[in-house]
DNA sequence: CACCTTATACTCAGATTTAGCATTTCCGGT
DNA sequence: ACCGGAAATGCTAAATCTGAGTATAAGGTG
């Protein structure tokens, strides 16, 4: 197979890097965009000039926001010809990351990038004030619709099987809501035709269904608040986001933003203690409106004490084992 | 940053597809590897004709093993200049896919591709049959000699982070032995000089780390072991790997083969079971050696019934919880 | 038939998790 | 000084889950 050097789409064949940062500010989780209407994540594309998929992150989000990155992990690598908008001149391939930092304010003096609360481009992800009303009220009747949609065309399993999905992905018909699955509900929404990136043309008819994103950001986005949720249960990334000092329920609100749920207080208190993941400041804050808690700070040295937590099955003891 | 439009390495700017693809045969682990040597995996350029990663992919896969891909999912995008070996025409960057299928004979005639059993690559990994001699024997010792090597040049704090790391990871002075930590096994071997990719010049003075591959293919394999073995937990994905019809015993000793350790008997049934995994076939089969053992087949629907499993946290129930 | 091998059913104690209740300690008024 | 509000913090009953082991059944083999 002979490779092209050209093509009608005129994409180059080189990657982009993406990067999803995020942050919580004063109980509200935050993604860090681009200037320009922040409706785009920093990106670039990997250049021969980086020494790493990584540095070259880094170098264009600096470059782009101002903003230092702090811990990195790679997301997905995406190269849907037809979800990226079609732009000539970029590239088929997209690297996507996930950067966890805390918001710092402009200290150069120019406020190139902003942050911006990530719920404004998907709002039914947020459920710590109960069910949002888009969710009964828009989402769950389109959903419903759509699938009829395909009834009409005598399409019956398929009917069934888009009712099954909505269901299991939006907790409908009594099915348990499950906040890991961001992405599958945007792709859902995104088949649906009910977000304004799977629209061509008009977006006349649109639920208000979030802020839409340049390209696939929207996606992207979704796929790093997807990772973030499964992981913060068990690995310790939320203290990447906290400040050196904080109290346990800010510790704990910003778990809950993360997550968009509440959790119950006392045993998010127990899980975080037996665990050894903080120890005391020695100093308490009176700023809580309440008794002044205790500060406490992250035991950094858990990341080297133990490897992973990591669920196990039932594993045998001794060498012969499995009688 | 300007952008250089060349460079001295010679590699190209697009993107390699790479495929760790494993079986299960006889309760052996077995891995999807070219014909020249079974040194590399399967692997080709990402082209403009391609409709996606995964469908390039697969192409790849197809022509040089003639081999059909059934699940896939992407596991890693690598891009280090130092780690591939250097030769000019190669991509920097390399996506990486894990594909789980079932072992076929060659039905056409040509046997092209080779399944090796995947500890022939990293033999430390399996301890079914107790904790190998390899580790004890070479491994061990030689990890504490490199954390010297560092104390001889005066870096004390270097020497306990290596002493540490080879605990962790190994299962050393009393640590528990993590079955996911495969890369962080593998990269603290070549760290420390201890498998042959690691070397440049002469292999003089290796000990038996198994057998090394082409390119940074051994570390790409151990990537997909670890995915795998972390994924079988909260996901029914080993039934990828089992033929239509099988027996509990043969489940687990798939299990066991994949997580390189054995399993408690009594207990892995009752999980299999009380998660409705499967159902019975009504046959049986006398095959196995003692009483005859029921015949089960992987009930399908829970992939659809369940979204996934996923372990949670304490999450609060009423809107206004949390109290 | 004795005996080996594997299949399958049950039991049981300890650890974890869920969902509460109760008490303590500060603040801001009165 | 006293009171109610808001958190912080301590404790516990009940339900589940897990690890480990015992007992019994049902084939094949010498």
């Amino acid at each position: 197979m002979p490779r092209p050097e050209t093509n009608a789409a005129d994409h180059a064949m080189g990657a982009d890097l993406i990067a999803v940062v995020v942050a919580v500010t004063a109980g509200e989780p935050r993604v860090l965009t681009v200037a320009d209407g922040n409706t785009g994540l920093p990106s670039g594309p990997f250049e021969l000039g980086h020494r790493s998929l990584q540095s070259g992150l880094r170098a264009w989000v600096e470059r782009q926001t101002h903003h230092p990155l702090g811990y990195v992990e790679q997301l997905y690598t995406f190269a849907d010809r037809d979800r990226t908008g079609g732009e000539s001149g970029r590239n088929i391939i997209s690297i996507s990351y996930l950067g966890l930092t805390r918001e710092v304010r402009a200290p150069g003096g120019q406020e190139v990038a902003g942050w911006q609360g990530w719920y404004r481009y998907l709002p039914w992800e947020d459920r710590r004030g109960g069910v949002p009303a888009l969710i009964d009220g828009a989402i769950a009747p389109r959903l419903r619709a759509w699938a009829e949609a395909a009834a009409e065309r005598g399409e019956r399993g398929e009917r069934r099987d888009r009712l099954h999905r909505a269901a299991i992905t939006f907790g409908l018909d009594g099915q348990a809501w499950n906040d890991e699955l961001v992405l599958q509900r945007y792709e859902l929404l995104f088949e649906a035709g009910l977000v304004a990136e799977a629209r061509r043309g008009a977006a006349c008819d649109m639920p208000p269904t979030g802020v839409p994103m340049r390209h696939d950001h929207r996606r992207i986005l979704a796929t790093g608040i997807a990772r973030l949720r499964a992981k913060i249960r068990y690995r310790p990334v939320v203290f990447e986001l906290m400040p050196p000092g904080f109290t346990l329920l800010q510790l704990q609100r910003a778990v809950e933003a993360l997550a968009g749920q509440l959790v119950h207080k006392q045993n998010f208190r127990r899980l975080v203690e037996q665990q050894d993941l903080v120890e005391e400041t020695g100093r308490m804050t009176a700023e809580t409106g309440g008794r002044p808690a205790k500060l406490f700070r992250f035991r950094r040295a858990v990341l080297q004490e133990r490897a992973v937590a990591g669920t196990k099955p039932p594993v045998a003891r001794g060498p012969a084992a499995g009688s």
